[in-house]
DNA sequence: AATTTTAATCGTAATATTGCAATGTATTAA
DNA sequence: TTAATACATTGCAATATTACGATTAAAATT
């Protein structure tokens, strides 16, 4: 089908596929590394910087806003980004949490 | 074009998006759920707790296999499927670098 | 007002992902 | 040897994602 059936499984494992997913492509991971590393930045120095089309890259800051990991501000005819630093760490505990789980003490089968 | 650039980005971010990608699909992430709670299990049981169908789950272990993440054991006409520790740490360590990124002392803009 | 700048949106082509029925394969059981 | 079991693979349909040219929208500049 390539429709994932989001009812048979919990709300976690879905919340964590949803922020996975989002850092599933390199172009928005490199958007939010450069967010992180400038602080806020326009949407053109993102196009520049990245090397990808501006309505390519408009796309994928949509994406990431509307998992709401950033925030756009208009300044003039210009938008500025930056990292949502509340929704940023909520979804880094949801992700660490995943990512620490810890086999219990019985050896693996392999 | 659905494809992406992956030459047009660091090692590291063409990485993390292929750590992210893997996921970034609920059923997988239950896959590994499950085989963190149970340490080790047939793929038949993954069959029946996921709820998808067989040739799925297979296709989904498959990726996580490929990327290293679990390993499978023959055992007679079963597989035993188990967490691989090693890169299961190798991968969180990538991972939560990325996650703990932080912000420069600077304010944000918005 | 006309032009320029910046970014969002639309439309569409190319490609990737997901799911499963059907089939193949290897091992065990009868 | 035949049948049964467990899983992988193949083939394909449905859907999602990615990329970008063309266009639109809004504000700033001239």
């Amino acid at each position: 089908m390539g429709l994932a059936k989001t009812e048979m499984f919990t709300d976690q494992q879905n919340e964590i596929s949803l922020f996975a997913k989002v850092f599933g492509h390199p172009a928005r991971v490199a958007i939010l590394q450069h967010l992180f590393k400038i602080n806020s930045c326009f949407c053109g120095d993102l196009v520049n910087e990245i090397g990808l089309a501006q309505p390519t890259i408009s796309q994928h800051l949509k994406e990431l806003k509307h998992l709401g990991l950033i925030k756009g501000n208009v300044e003039g005819t210009s938008v500025c980004y930056c990292i949502h630093q509340e929704n940023w760490t909520a979804m880094k505990t949801v992700m660490i949490e995943f990512l620490n789980q810890d086999l219990t003490e019985n050896q693996d089968c392999c």
